[in-house]
DNA sequence: CACCTTTCCTATCTTTTTGATAGACAATCA
DNA sequence: TGATTGTCTATCAAAAAGATAGGAAAGGTG
């Protein structure tokens, strides 16, 4: 099939990153503050660009850190108020497929006639919703239930 | 707000371009052979970027195109049985914000230690499911109606 | 046939984005 | 004081996106 080494993200290497790191810390959000080199080789992400990526979200407010000796990070609200769609947003920005289309980043396309009978800009719109219906809905702490589940469910089937 | 500046875009310009594209060939369908030239200016395309587009809709089966004098291109097929979701998978690939989440673009992470209890993973493959429910559903059909009932709809309320 | 028109193919180019690293700096605590 | 740990800024290389150029091939017309 043609579309075979085509672009295959849609979703960055960062925002992955970010969404695994943040779900380490959501399933140890009770042991206090962990270390980035502990949170990077748990989430297997590269220590040097999770501190850009955990700035930013710390920036956000999604963090909470402390530096020198027992230092680390840990979330700054509940792992139930946190959901996938604020957390892509920070890293990745808006979730519409194209500026048009967007709630929280719109922007008028510059080669658009006519914005109002456009109807690539209205199925677009859809798909937004759609998108957004799912990661506005999941939380973080939602994830970490699901991913054990899921992982009990691979073990009760595999053994 | 922070992500102002940041990547606006999931579907590239590329598929921009195709959808419009194929909208004005759906548009036009009763009316034969259509000049890639034409479709240009109506679609706003830079036509020599428009060559390679509507030449891989081609050999994909979308269009059918003609040489030489009162050549052109038409739909191929007819305008209710070609999807968005076919059209975007042609011009940028697999609609999956992820590749180890797509059906038709599968591909492991090769930084994932266990993919089952991937939660990142089973998330993302119900972005995906909502992404296709609606570009798997929208005809080109469907979206030369809804747009113009839509441009109707701004001319009774705007006049 | 010769000629014009139009699609088709291949190569190339520039710009932007992405992913990642280096190194100095600042806070914290023993 | 000094080891530890987060923070900031700059920089880089590779890949992807967007676009253009030039000619080859095919089809119709006189």
């Amino acid at each position: 099939m043609s579309w075979v080494g085509k672009r295959l993200e849609m979703i960055t290497q960062k925002s992955k990153y970010a969404l695994r790191a943040l779900l380490v810390l959501a399933e140890r959000a009770d042991d206090g503050l962990i270390l980035i080199g502990d949170i990077a080789e748990t989430a297997n992400v590269p220590k040097k660009f999770l501190e850009l990526i955990l700035g930013e979200l710390k920036r956000h407010g999604l963090l909470h850190s402390q530096r020198g000796r027992s230092g680390g990070y840990r979330l700054a609200r509940p792992a139930d108020t946190i959901t996938f769609g604020e957390i892509v947003r920070i890293t990745d920005g808006p979730l519409a497929p194209i500026p048009c289309a967007s709630l929280s980043g719109y922007r008028r396309c510059d080669d658009c006639e006519d914005e109002a009978k456009c109807a690539v800009r209205l199925v677009m719109r859809k798909v937004r919703d759609a998108i957004s219906d799912v990661l506005d809905r999941t939380t973080l702490a939602d994830a970490v239930r699901s991913g054990n589940s899921a992982a009990l469910a691979a073990r009760l089937a595999g053994i």
